[in-house]
DNA sequence: GCCAGTTTTCGCCTATCGGTCGAAAACAGG
DNA sequence: CCTGTTTTCGACCGATAGGCGAAAACTGGC
């Protein structure tokens, strides 16, 4: 489960008690029941730790099944990304907290790798689907947008470059609110949503796109 | 496992002799041994059909895992996109033949989600990495290399954009051999290849790039 | 040989897109 | 009212994608 939080991308872990890895840090999951599909299932197991209302995305990411991935035993693992808004702080339990992505603390298992594919896949998507819909609050400024777009990829975007592309792909349009400007003054930055509809990744921007069959509009 | 062959994008099933869902068609698989994973065993199966070292290309696609996805059973399927170049012909058992994606016979269990699913994976991946390289032979002229993308992409790409676009990102390269002209006569085709390095896929290539850091090369 | 028909190649044109910069707008505080 | 700050927006430029048609290079028939 990821979210930017205080400007870095961080991602949700929870101590472990037991052997084995006691001590080191582990994604939230857990078994398969038996009438249940994954997807049911890693949003089960994400209830324990936080209102999984507040989850923005979940997608698959991958099966991990080393047969030596968890010690004397055999676990097959199926991988999510769950992302979070930016403007919700979930309470978590005791031995859970965030930590940014790129100094984890010593994780369980294949843990690291698993967050590794997680950051990897949010940072393609980024780029050629609609998913920012999911790191960001309901509205946002370009400016806030943007910061969660670096912390997300993990180097500076530019503020108009960002804008311009999703406005040009149809993804952002102007609430029409402002929000009040800093402590320190400054002009009123206008308020911006991801076009609503339903909150879903839609199809990648192709390039190699079909022959244009000239749309001939009125 | 998918191919290019006969102009279209086609998938390798095999007719299923018992229940349940006899005589419908199934994607090869099999159960996962214990001392595999799940790419170890998929590359296992497969084997049973045809010459593994035939596969350009193989990654995951996703868990299937409806409880009622198998009657009467609890199976999930980690479910895999392979490739074949389209200048192999395997040799495959009497039960197994080619279809095309866009008129499946009946087909057993989910399926036809897989496919449906492995079609949207390879064309989103055509776009925006290097994959096509796993569906093209060793040496190519442009015009093959169009049959392939239209193909597998459902529409007619231009050769002349294909070819620009490809070497651009820096994919393609001239063998500096020519193709002999068709029997209509004809300029001979120049042909091309992959760049080399590992046949694999590359990062895609992201849009929202990194401040450019005016590279002053030497 | 020469010519018609075919297929590929290549240069050119245009529209769009991505990246960057700087001026102008809109605010707070002194 | 002036200065400092932040956002917004227009303008510019190079890179990229899409499209077109002329030229190149071949075959086969006359």
């Amino acid at each position: 489960m990821l979210q930017v939080r205080a400007g870095s991308l961080q991602v949700m872990l929870w101590q472990r008690g037991k052997e084995p890895h006691a001590h080191r840090w582990s994604l939230p999951g857990g078994g398969l029941g038996d009438e249940e599909d994954v997807e049911t299932s890693i949003r089960r197991q994400l209830a324990e730790k936080v209102d999984v209302r507040q989850l923005s995305h979940v997608e698959q990411l991958a099966v991990f099944s080393n047969p030596a991935r968890v010690p004397g035993a055999r676990v097959i693992a199926t991988a999510f990304l769950g992302l979070v808004p930016s403007d919700i702080d979930p309470v978590v339990p005791s031995d859970t907290c965030w930590h940014p992505v790129d100094s984890l603390p010593p994780t369980a298992f294949d843990h690291e790798a698993i967050c590794a594919r997680a950051r990897n896949r949010l940072a393609a998507k980024l780029s050629y689907t609609n998913l920012g819909f999911a790191l960001a609050p309901p509205a946002f400024t370009i400016s806030a947008l943007r910061s969660l777009y670096s912390a997300a990829l993990g180097y500076k975007v530019s503020a108009t470059n960002l804008q311009r592309v999703l406005s040009r792909r149809g993804l952002l349009e102007p609430t029409g609110a402002t929000a009040p400007p800093g402590p320190a003054g400054g002009r009123p930055a206008a308020l911006f949503r991801f076009v609503s509809g339903e909150m879903r990744v839609t199809d990648p921007f192709a390039v190699l796109r079909p022959p244009s069959t000239r749309s001939l509009g009125p």
